[in-house]
DNA sequence: TTTGATATCGAATACTTTGTTCGTTTTTAT
DNA sequence: ATAAAAACGAACAAAGTATTCGATATCAAA
């Protein structure tokens, strides 16, 4: 790909990110993304058509990275190496949230933060599902494992969103230890 | 109150659902909504200083019954009445939710169904929160019940979600099982 | 190093949406 | 019957979106 073209990306990213972590993302307007990123309006029109499209171009970057990264965790350790282990796949990911690559965690203390999770829980979603396909479950055979998933991505989540808001007191470590709490019963 | 702001406020409020079952909330404009309700652009802003103050009413009109009405079983039953019984509060919203009064059922299952979940979680948290306090509780005591509330009111408007994108196949009592299989045991 | 392709640029512009103003008409409560 | 309140629409300013155009700068490859 073309030089120019790398940079602006990277540039039209990088402003838009700083943005993000600023104000909400209905109140960002194209021209303060181009202010910031320093090219002219064709140009962001060259390159998305809209601000959604940047919006979701963003996602799929970020989230690509995280969770194919896990994936690869998971072909060797399973969702819980063993239940006494505390490289929990969960453990990882928080370890990996808080690492910030990309300014992650700018994005995911933002206003729009509801965004990048809900992209993030539909990653999980199917990282999980491999995963009960894979270890074929004993218990539980009364509730669907479709509700099970969807339970367990649903928390992480929703434990995350809290995390951020609390402003972030716990370590990865303390915090997969309460979701571990509440989710092993069940498995 | 005047009828004639009753009538209007009313129109506004049906127009606005309408619409929301139609398109997600952020595409939907002002004079969408003024010709649907049939009211004037001067009487909008009347009523409304903006578009998001409308959604904030709406969610408070919608969820203020639904969670008052849980908040009254509370007093006297609690979060589960005893663990063998059928009327959990859960339970209890659920029926609710499926008797669908104010169209709340389109709402929840519209493009922006997030916006009021999220209030729906706020509502619920608290609701779940009063009742912690009140019955002192014993075990889990290393884990935060800052988090556990999380936890549940997360856990339970995801599911709502995972419902109604599944189009409520199940009843508020298979649901209800459900949740409490994976409530009940870290309580 | 030249060259053809392409990425970027800014200025102008048409269009959409928001929120306000103002004077008029209609409805209401009493 | 009347005064107060509500609704009205047309017009308007302001802000934002998305496109067009021709000119300029940069690139990759021969």
């Amino acid at each position: 790909m073309d030089r120019r073209q790398q940079k602006t990306r990277a540039a039209i990213f990088q402003a838009f990110s700083s943005l993000l972590a600023e104000q909400s993302y209905s109140h960002i307007t194209v021209q303060e993304i181009i202010d910031r990123a320093n090219v002219g309006r064709t140009t962001f029109y060259d390159h998305f058509e809209t601000k959604d499209e940047l919006l979701k171009e963003l996602c799929e970057n970020l989230f690509g990275h995280i969770i194919s990264s896990a994936k690869d965790r998971t072909h060797t350790h399973g969702l819980y190496s063993n239940s006494s282990a505390p490289e929990s796949i969960f453990c990882h990911l928080l370890q990996h949230l808080q690492e910030n690559d990309n300014n992650i965690l700018g994005l995911l203390s933002c206003e729009s933060s509801e965004i990048f999770l809900r992209y993030f829980k539909d990653s999980l979603s199917e990282l999980i599902q491999n995963q009960f396909v894979n270890q074929n479950r004993k218990s539980n055979k009364d509730i669907p494992s479709d509700f099970l998933i969807n339970h367990i991505s649903g928390s992480f989540v929703e434990m995350v969103l809290w995390w951020i808001k609390g402003r972030m007191k716990q370590t990865p470590t303390e915090l997969d230890r309460y979701f571990r709490s509440v989710i092993e019963p069940i498995l």
